[in-house]
DNA sequence: GCCAACCGGGG
DNA sequence: GTGTACGGTTGGC
């Protein structure tokens, strides 16, 4: 597609093999490998050595000869660990010459220091390498388990990752994502549990024009459609399977109906081993573990579209569950026709109207096909990088799971000994310090502006030249700059390229893929003990830089008269003088950016309306559109009963334009609503989570009482499955303690469908929940988040609900929030801009008293917090 | 306030 | 046998 630059091996690996979709390798030494030219796949045997770092050789001594230098006995001395280029890969050379070798076990020397892993072992089998340490081991004097001992001293990686990190290859080369031959499959089934339910429906669809279903409406059905689906993965040969929760559901599903008839799971692709494999193995103690079980096939990828979406929201947070349908919506992929069946209506509905659940399923899998495109981009970007299995990288963590093996391929390639031990000593270090967090002022700011600092810590690490000490290659600091670089080329080809064009999505994958690299390698380095490459003092040195480079732009705002309302790390919120515009805003942050180290970028991040600062990390926002954007807990109400949702939307919105006789209409009509009872019971009711099972709760219930099982007792009902979400309100008269008064409110309907609202309809004659205690609720748990809005007198005259209007009442017209204003005075003075700085103009600010805030603010509250650790999270 | 348990998501 | 390591929230002490 287009030009492939020349391949940097820390980051690329360097063999150039094209095609690659999947890679097969065993302990055995043997590897297929699966290559995509066009529309056919071909698989590739090939052999490689297992190998192992190891700091010493002691475990091995007792093979005597059997231990040799690798190719220390002439011939082609290619054992895999050894940098062999080109795509031969040791394939021929190393089956043909060993037959005489075979029983050998041969090792590498490589740079570094005596106690680094300064060794690469390898034998023809993994096995023969581990019986022959263990064995070492075993003899070895020393307490603790022999196994124990095994483990001490050596660093192992998978098979896969052997032979790629081996022969440089990653997967993926030359072909973009709509190259790769996508199935997606759903199963629809009669219950959750395998054992009470069976499969009766499955549909599936793939890249390359397939839809269909395959149906079993007798239970005697169910054999052949396993059969039949198996049959038709193996016919269509795609590389990639795809679903929303396939391992936490379908796999487990289909593996306990397949299991239970009989029926072998042939799934992998032909020339390979054909079952279905599970890992980690189900512990024998069939103590129900709940742990992430995973799958793999050989030869085809298995993808879980449920945890690109969790990987996604984890930096995003902007999903509202992480189901298909919601995520589908979010993301504009489901279809205005999409068909929606409730999940326990759906074999219902497939008994009288099977079309309906055809079209359902059918959806599903095409909403699943959208979300892969718009998520696994990246995770197919990086399987052209990093040396491991792209169904592993679209799950992997970036740190650990990524840059390491990156890592260890570029030490492996070198012939440089891997670190030991890096990170020992480390707990001698004092308590390890983040990102500054301050808070400069509560109250209600206007003209709020928002910079942040592009990518502060790897920004940093470039900047300063800090890597890990013990990364002798300096690959760490090399990989960030290469991808720094190479990720500006593919922003670059972005801005160009046609919207909605393959080349499009390749260059925002790769930028995606690169970005999440880039920022992971400062956590890599503070990930302690658990990382190879770990060095805490880096990582220190870095934050410490970071909180340097923050109180820098601190202090330029101060200085030029601007009201500092919060830093966080790597970005601070401000308020500019209310006759601002944005250029002038822009010129500004133009201004304090010219004045920091080369290397570290400030950028104009938004600009808001106003901003409700209440404590740090907790503020909310109001966008110049009118958008109300709430941050933190402390904001956030724990109780989410719906009224006071509601109220507190509208309080803030009306506190944030200063509107307070707005802000009062708001609480009054909440309380009269309440007192009216005009409100139904499900606006009060709080929807909670069960967790106990019956019989436990009923043998806590003595000493202890929760409002939710004793609305469900009260009402009846003493059977419910933890887990299950039921909602309740507090009833009229209640006393209240021990849950005692709390009744039942059970849900209308389970639709998923997007009506919110009117959707109370059958619960509306409910009237009787408590109404002091909801109005009481109302004023210290949603009122009182406008705490630090006001003045104290203020805020009692506001939510005051004995409705007696107060002796010494204030007009409300005459209330006003807690102003955080920026010096009034501060004027601006043009300067001609710096040589070779295109922006239109830069100011400098003469803040005539040279104050920063605090006298400048009429009401507001000026303080100061100590720094605290913050999360990072760069972009 | 801290740690452990639990949930998510799927029909 | 493709190890160790999901991460955020809740609730119990």
């Amino acid at each position: 597609m287009t030009t492939a630059p020349p391949l940097d091996p820390y980051v690329f690996g360097w063999d150039p093999t094209p095609g690659i979709v999947s890679v097969w390798a065993d302990r055995d030494g043997r590897a297929l490998v699966w290559r995509r030219e066009g529309e056919r796949v071909v698989c590739e045997r090939d052999r490689y050595r297992p190998w192992i770092f190891a700091t010493t050789l002691a475990d091995l001594a007792h093979l005597g000869p059997a231990l040799a230098v690798e190719g220390a006995s002439g011939g082609p001395g290619d054992g895999a660990a050894s940098a062999s280029h080109g795509s031969a890969a040791g394939s021929g050379s190393t089956a043909g010459s060993g037959s005489a070798r075979a029983a050998t076990i041969t090792y590498r020397e490589l740079d570094g220091s005596p106690t680094d892993y300064r060794f690469v072992v390898s034998a023809p089998t993994s096995r023969a390498l581990e019986r022959a340490i263990q064995d070492g081991a075993a003899r070895r004097p020393g307490s603790g388990a022999a196994k124990e001992r095994r483990r001490e001293g050596y660093h192992r990686v998978g098979p896969v990752e052997q032979y790629l990190m081996g022969t440089g290859r990653t997967y993926f080369r030359g072909l973009v994502y709509d190259d790769l031959h996508r199935l997606q499959f759903d199963l629809e089934t009669t219950s959750l549990d395998p054992a009470r339910g069976r499969i009766f429906l499955v549909a599936v669809r793939d890249s390359r024009g397939l839809a269909t279903t395959i149906e079993a409406p007798r239970p005697g059905d169910e054999r052949r459609l396993i059969a039949e689906l198996c049959a038709l993965v193996r016919a269509r040969d795609p590389d990639v399977v795809e679903n929303h929760n396939l391992f936490g559901f379908d796999l487990p599903f289909l593996e306990a109906r397949a299991a239970q008839l009989g029926v072998p799971l042939l799934l992998g692709r032909t020339g390979a081993p054909p079952l279905l494999g599970r890992y980690p193995e189900p512990p024998p103690d069939a103590r129900r573990r709940r742990r992430t079980v995973r799958y793999t096939v050989a030869g085809r990828e298995l993808i879980d579209t449920l945890e690109a979406v969790r990987r996604h929201d984890f930096v995003a947070r902007d999903l509202p569950g992480h189901g298909l349908k919601d995520v589908a919506r979010h993301f504009g992929i489901a279809s205005p026709e999409r068909t929606y069946v409730a999940g326990a209506e759906v074999y219902r509905t497939y008994l009288e109207q099977p079309d309906i659940v055809r079209r359902y399923a059918l959806d599903d899998v095409a909403e699943v096909d959208g979300l892969s495109r718009r998520l696994l981009g990246a995770p197919f970007a990086l399987a052209g990088m990093a040396p491991r299995r792209y169904e592993q990288l679209a799950s992997a963590g970036p740190a650990m799971g990524i840059l390491e093996p990156m890592l260890v391929r570029a030490y492996l390639h070198a012939g440089a000994a891997l670190p030991y031990g890096a990170a020992r000593g480390e707990e001698d270090l004092e308590g390890h310090a983040g990102g500054a967090v301050h808070l400069f002022a509560t109250g209600v700011a206007e003209h709020v502006v928002k910079v942040d600092i592009a990518s502060m810590y790897p920004s940093l690490m470039r900047a300063y030249k800090i890597g890990p000490a013990c990364d002798s290659l300096g690959a760490l600091l090399h990989i960030v700059s290469q991808l720094t670089t190479l990720r500006l080329g593919h922003k670059d080809a972005l801005r160009t390229a046609p919207p909605g064009s393959l080349e499009r999505g390749h260059h925002d994958a790769m930028q995606a893929a690169m970005k999440l690299l880039i920022n992971s390698a400062y956590g890599y380095m503070a990930a302690g003990s658990m990382a190879l490459f770990a060095d805490r003092r880096a990582a220190d040195e870095v934050t410490r830089r970071g909180r340097e480079v923050l109180s820098q732009v601190v202090e330029a705002l101060r200085a030029r008269g601007m009201a500092l309302l919060e830093a966080d790390t790597d970005g601070v919120f401000f308020a500019a003088p209310l006759d601002w515009t944005e250029a002038r805003e822009r010129a500004l942050v133009a201004d304090v950016a010219s004045e920091l180290p080369d290397g570290i970028r400030l950028e104009y991040e938004g600009r808001y309306r106003a901003m409700l600062s209440h404590e740090v990390k907790n503020y909310a926002l109001l966008t110049y559109d009118g958008t109300l954007i709430v941050r933190g807990v402390a904001l956030r109400s724990s109780r989410s009963e719906p009224f006071g949702e509601r109220f507190l939307r509208r309080a803030l919105g009306a506190t944030l334009i200063g509107d307070v006789p707005a802000l009062q209409r708001a609480f009054r009509e909440t309380v009269q609503a309440l007192t009216e009872r005009s409100l139904p019971a499900a606006d009060v009711a709080t929807r909670v989570r069960l967790t106990k099972t019956p019989e436990a709760y009923l043998a806590a219930r003595g000493e202890h009482r929760e409002a939710a099982y004793e609305a469900l007792l009260a009402a009846g009902r003493d059977d419910w499955a933890p887990g299950e979400r039921v909602r309740c309100y507090r009833a009229n008269g209640a006393n209240g303690a021990n849950g005692k008064g709390y009744v039942w409110l059970p849900d209308e309907n389970d639709e998923p469908s997007a009506d919110a609202t009117g959707s109370e309809r059958s619960q509306d004659d409910r009237r009787d929940y408590d109404v002091d205690h909801y109005v009481r609720a109302l004023v210290t748990s949603y009122a009182g988040r406008l705490r630090k809005a006001f003045a104290p007198e203020d805020f009692a005259q506001l939510f005051r609900t004995d409705r007696q209007g107060g002796l010494f009442d204030r007009p409300v017209e005459e209330i006003a929030p807690l102003w955080v204003r920026c010096a009034a005075t501060t004027t601006l003075v043009a300067t001609r801009p710096a040589p070779g700085d295109e922006s239109p103009g830069s100011f400098m600010t003469k803040s005539p008293s040279g104050t920063g805030l605090e006298d400048a603010n009429g009401h507001g509250q000026p303080l100061r917090k100590p720094s605290r650790e913050s999360p990072k999270s760069f972009e």
